[in-house]
DNA sequence: CTAGGGTTCAAGAGAATGCTTGAATAGTTC
DNA sequence: GAACTATTCAAGCATTCTCTTGAACCCTAG
């Protein structure tokens, strides 16, 4: 024991686990599946992957132990295999945002500028729940808000908003969250918001965090009551 | 925005992180300048490496933002980007731990039966020390307990152990600590302590974790006087 | 300024990775 | 029991990784 053959079998072990986020597309697929289970064929589906291209990479998450699956009908159902492996990813991703340089670009690339979306931090959500002064947007899709969502909140998928707009009070403030900081529902709801002249700003960051940080969330069960 | 060539660049950004964990001797490195900073000759000698193969190793784990280098005479000292760095590999070990099926037998096969070793919690040693009832030992190298060990701790680096017994007691409680829990120094030292007869467990971590619980730490200036 | 030593670079061989295409499988559902 | 279909497998190609060897490069120290 203690020997280096053992000990380099050991770290290539650990490094399984890395490597098994390694890969962007991968890495995109945990990110989806922290939302919720999803088929291959949803999952290929986000990522604008083929299906055969999708299910390998599921294979080697699974091999590598970080998803599950489950069968339900005709289909296979993904998940985490544990909260556990969401925490991992946002800790890869919070490094990543600290210590990559081109992050900052790529993000805006990705999401736009952001420099004139308002956004609302966790703390000052819930003291606002609190005062009852806001109305919550929980612009998923409503999958998602089923499968969870801040306790309080409305279900208005980005794509159903302009349809909805007449639900919602102008003399409020409306805060909007989604998927995490990389999502960017929440951002097209603001913006569309805010061109209409309501008083809209996002929260910082989305469910998984929110719930994470173990704030108050409901689920299906109590929406339907 | 929003688009998908954009998305993905933003995803192998996060993925670039997680790909510089996902090899198992940069997963060492890592591992090993979580202990403190060294130059590239004394990583090759850590890892069992080359000094050219460790160097573009270290090359790439700079190029991904988890280290830093510094000038110190002759030589370049590598060190850990952050603490949130050392925190990531931690979050990747412990998911490893938990969901990663041969784990277990591959740490066994390099740390040996540890099944006959009393371990001892950080919360329990913190007691411990409190009431004053306890030995504790840092068996790692002197200058990793020079630059930071758990207060009150005493440096009998495992190399020395058998030639500095006559200054242990045999009546009390003695708790050595090491690097980690994949980190056979302790484990090595309460075998040896045990057979001569000492009352020795090994604490379940190490000082990278107990540092980062907050727990009471000194360091050179402190020990000096 | 020069010698020396720690570190990096460059090229190459063999293995692993990622995506595509097309076929095979397995399990439901009807 | 048979048809269906979501998923997986297999083969292939271009690319990337990892380690080796040997040389080149800084920079400090004297």
């Amino acid at each position: 024991m203690g020997d280096r053959q053992a000990k380099n079998a050991l770290f290539d072990a650990f490094a399984s686990v890395a490597k098994a986020l390694g890969n962007g597309r991968r890495a995109e697929i945990v990110d989806v599946l922290s939302q919720g289970e999803r088929s291959v064929e949803q999952i290929a589906g986000e990522l604008g992957q083929s299906v055969a291209n999708t299910s390998q990479h599921l294979q080697q998450l699974l091999r590598s132990g970080l998803v599950r699956t489950r069968r339900d009908g005709t289909r296979i159902q993904y998940s985490l295999a544990s909260p556990r492996v969401a925490e991992l990813w946002a800790a890869v991703r919070d490094v990543a945002a600290e210590h990559v340089a081109e992050l900052d670009q790529l993000a805006a690339a990705y999401l736009g500028d952001r420099s004139q979306l308002d956004s609302v931090t966790q703390d000052q959500l819930a003291e606002r729940l609190r005062l009852g002064d806001v109305v919550v947007l929980d612009v998923r899709p409503e999958p998602e808000f089923l499968a969870g969502h801040i306790a309080g909140a409305v279900s208005v998928p980005v794509a159903d908003l302009t349809g909805r707009l007449r639900d919602l009070p102008k003399d409020r403030a409306i805060v909007a969250y989604c998927r995490g900081p990389y999502c960017v529902f929440a951002d097209d709801a603001v913006r569309t918001l805010r061109r209409r002249g309501y008083r809209a700003a996002r929260l910082e960051d989305g469910y998984p965090e929110w719930a994470r940080s173990g704030r108050p969330v409901s689920a299906r069960a109590e929406v339907d009551a």
